[in-house]
DNA sequence: ATAACATGTCGACTTACATCAACACGATGG
DNA sequence: CCATCGTGTTGATGTAAGTCGACATGTTAT
């Protein structure tokens, strides 16, 4: 229904949504729509949040996914054995390696030619 | 290089990158480029890595992470409230909500009008 | 019975993103 | 010094996915 995106574009609130949401309110339900938009915004706006995203966005990949499960097994592996695994181009590698490096999920280490990656040890973080 | 994409199509191994590969062999890494597409293979196919990717996937979109982080802090919500809180279409918000029950994450209840979701109890999972 | 309401479904649109080819750059070896 | 190799970068492209409007279905109230 519109009238929630309307009253979410303008700061007012719409009488008939407020009511429909009081209805619902049990013991433990909130109350009205404000509060929703305001709870929404303190959850998303929290560091924590926007670092699970990013972190669950960067694994949401069937191939990232696969790097990040084969350095589990294998302690480092250099960016040309991923790409053997995946069969992927050295390009989309890169790409993909990169991504994971900016979640801070694996660190890199350079050596000659090579470009070594592994796992960054973290605590199991939960839904924020 | 595309050397390895031909490899991965034609079930041939190209000498010069089992090559590369072999001269790479420290104590742990491990040896010639078969192995490594047998191994990626394993993973992939394994049941617990789909569901991981596809948990993973639910999770990756910031409404339907919002969704969770507030139905982690609400015991309950209906549809209503949820799009109140995202701003989003009702037509959004059941197909968001969808696709986190497929991925089992959230289970949902009717009660008249009203469509209540919550979160399914589930051990931390850690990546495959 | 009719109206208002909450939600699901379907089709279209639009944006995000995974992918690759081409180029650039440092490193290694002959 | 020049050629080969391993990676990163950039621009272009195609596909997947989020979003919405419109319609359909079941429910509650008058």
């Amino acid at each position: 229904m519109s009238t929630y995106i309307n009253t979410m574009a303008a700061p007012k609130t719409d009488p008939a949504l407020v009511e429909r949401l009081v209805r619902l309110g049990g013991e433990d339900s909130p109350s009205c729509l404000p509060e929703y938009q305001d709870l929404a915004r303190d959850v998303v706006s929290t560091p924590r949040f926007l670092t699970f995203l990013k972190r669950v966005k960067a694994l949401a990949d069937e191939n990232r996914l696969l790097a990040v499960a084969l350095l589990k097994r294998r302690k480092e592996l250099c960016a040309c054995e991923i790409q053997a695994a995946t069969g992927l181009t050295h390009a989309t590698v890169s790409h993909h390696m990169s991504v994971l490096a900016d979640a801070g999920l694996i660190s890199s280490r350079r050596e000659g030619k090579w470009m070594y990656y592994r796992l960054t040890e973290q605590k199991e973080v939960s839904i924020p």
